[in-house]
RNA sequence: CGGGAGGUAGCGAAGUCCGGUUCAUCGCGCUUGGUUUGGGACCAAGAAGCCGUGGGUUCAAAUCCCACCCUCCCGACCA
């Protein structure tokens, strides 16, 4: 991708309206574009960021059997009226009429529309085990949206659902999600801790969350000063009785069994193998997908801007030409990168150096490759890493074969 | 929903107390021409504003008064 031709731009000063470093960088870098409180439209930087994020989880969840659907946003209030949520989540809930007089309602969350899709297409034990997911946008209508993307009223969500015959099932597949969950936020190049939580609105009596520490985090845990265990309660560490402080956290997943509170209610049964109609044992598995996008900045940057990691950054490369004159050499060698499967955004535009080192710095891309004057004599071009800032000259086949050794090619 | 701060050109800010040729200002960005090109460079010329919205007070309002809207922060709430 040519930078001048690319929909990215930067600007110099911090948004006014941004006070959290993920906000504010999001925003200065062009990943985002601020609707409204609460509101953002993906730019391309950023929806490039949110599909690597997405395709990191639909590989996880696939390969441990979990099947792809998408979901309505759109849902009748009649489903919601059948378990009682409707009033459970009224406060949060994006509720109108259509022109029929009907009302609907904007899909917070998604248990009562699966189960009524599993209630018609599953009737008998043979049928199951099963666990569908989706990556969708949900509505809620937040009381105070804060810290950008990290609590938002529209945000993009993975929510996966299992279907089981028994206890043991259910434990089975929560324990494939919890192990898939973790395998996720390592790959995405979180630091995250699972620590045993509350089921709250969601029913059921087993549930875990996962938190990134961020200082902008909503949620707090106590950190044992020891052996830097967590736990929710501010007594002495139980493990090895030190003090414990608090640490601030993002939750960014969080999975439930929920057991047969909506099956009930919705009479999604089946028949077992005795013979006798029992309802579904269920599971719910959500990953905040927008918000682990925030948690991977709020703890990835440094003050020159984003530092993603390489799973997950926009582009492998930001390949910087700081001569006109070199621009086809540079472009030769843009292309051998790409054939050899390298995302990279080519910085050819006429800018000051400074300018295109901090558009680098501030979007983040793990290599940045710079292609100047010294080229005509040495032919080597240098490599800056963006995490460390450290620079290395190198001839265009040592770059390759640095990168290809570097992302395991 | 309670408390605090704020809204002036695309972005960031000054001006608001004390109303009036210092009132629409500055920096960045943008346009045109030229010089530059390993660290946000320089010169010249330009375009761009219902001073958040609506009402009021006054000879006169960015500035004073009232109402509302929007944004950020703290708290309550948060599957």
């Amino acid at each position: 991708m040519q930078y001048s031709k690319s929909f990215i731009f930067t600007v110099r000063e911090d948004p006014k309206v941004a006070e959290c470093v993920s906000h504010k960088l999001l925003l200065k870098g062009s990943f985002l574009y601020m609707v409204s409180s609460g509101i953002y439209s993906y730019l391309p930087l950023g929806l490039r960021v949110l599909e690597n994020v997405s395709n990191i989880i639909r590989k996880h969840m696939n390969a441990s059997g979990a099947q792809e659907i998408l979901m309505s946003a759109l849902q009748p209030i009649e489903i919601w009226q059948k378990t009682g949520r409707d009033e459970v989540l009224s406060e949060v809930m994006l509720r109108f009429k259509d022109r029929k007089n009907r009302t609907l309602v904007l899909g917070p969350t998604h248990e009562e529309e699966v189960t009524e899709i599993v209630k018609k297409h599953i009737s008998s034990y043979k049928q199951l085990p099963r666990i569908l997911y989706q990556i969708q946008t949900k509505f809620r209508d937040e009381a105070r949206p804060r810290f950008g993307v990290v609590r938002s009223c529209e945000f993009i969500m993975k929510d996966a659902y299992s279907f089981d015959v028994d206890e043991e099932g259910l434990a089975r597949n929560y324990e494939a999600m919890r192990s898939a969950y973790q395998a996720i936020f390592k790959e995405c190049g979180l630091n995250f801790i699972m620590t045993e939580a509350e089921s709250g609105a969601m029913g059921g009596n087993v549930s875990h969350e996962f938190m990134v520490p961020a200082e902008i985090g909503e949620d707090m845990l106590c950190e044992c000063q020891k052996c830097g265990k967590h736990f929710k309660d501010m007594s002495n560490c139980p493990e090895c009785d030190s003090k414990l402080n608090e640490r601030r956290m993002i939750e960014i997943g969080h999975v439930f069994k929920l057991g047969t509170k909506y099956s009930k209610a919705q009479e999604a049964l089946f028949i077992d193998k005795d013979g006798v109609r029992k309802p579904v044992i269920m599971g719910c598995y959500g990953i905040g997908v927008s918000r682990v996008l925030a948690a991977i900045v709020e703890t990835n940057y440094d003050d020159k801007g984003v530092i993603w990691p390489k799973s997950v950054s926009p582009f492998d490369v930001q390949f910087v030409c700081l001569d006109e004159k070199l621009i086809p050499e540079a472009s030769s060698m843009v292309e051998s990168l790409e054939r050899n499967g390298f995302n990279v955004l080519f910085d050819e535009r006429s800018e000051p150096a400074g300018v295109k080192f901090n558009d680098a710095y501030l979007l983040g891309n793990p290599y940045i490759v710079i292609i100047g004057k010294n080229y005509a004599s040495s032919k080597k071009i240098d490599l800056e890493i963006r995490k460390t800032r450290q620079k290395t000259s190198l001839s265009e086949e040592e770059l390759i074969n640095f990168l290809k050794n570097e992302y395991g090619k």
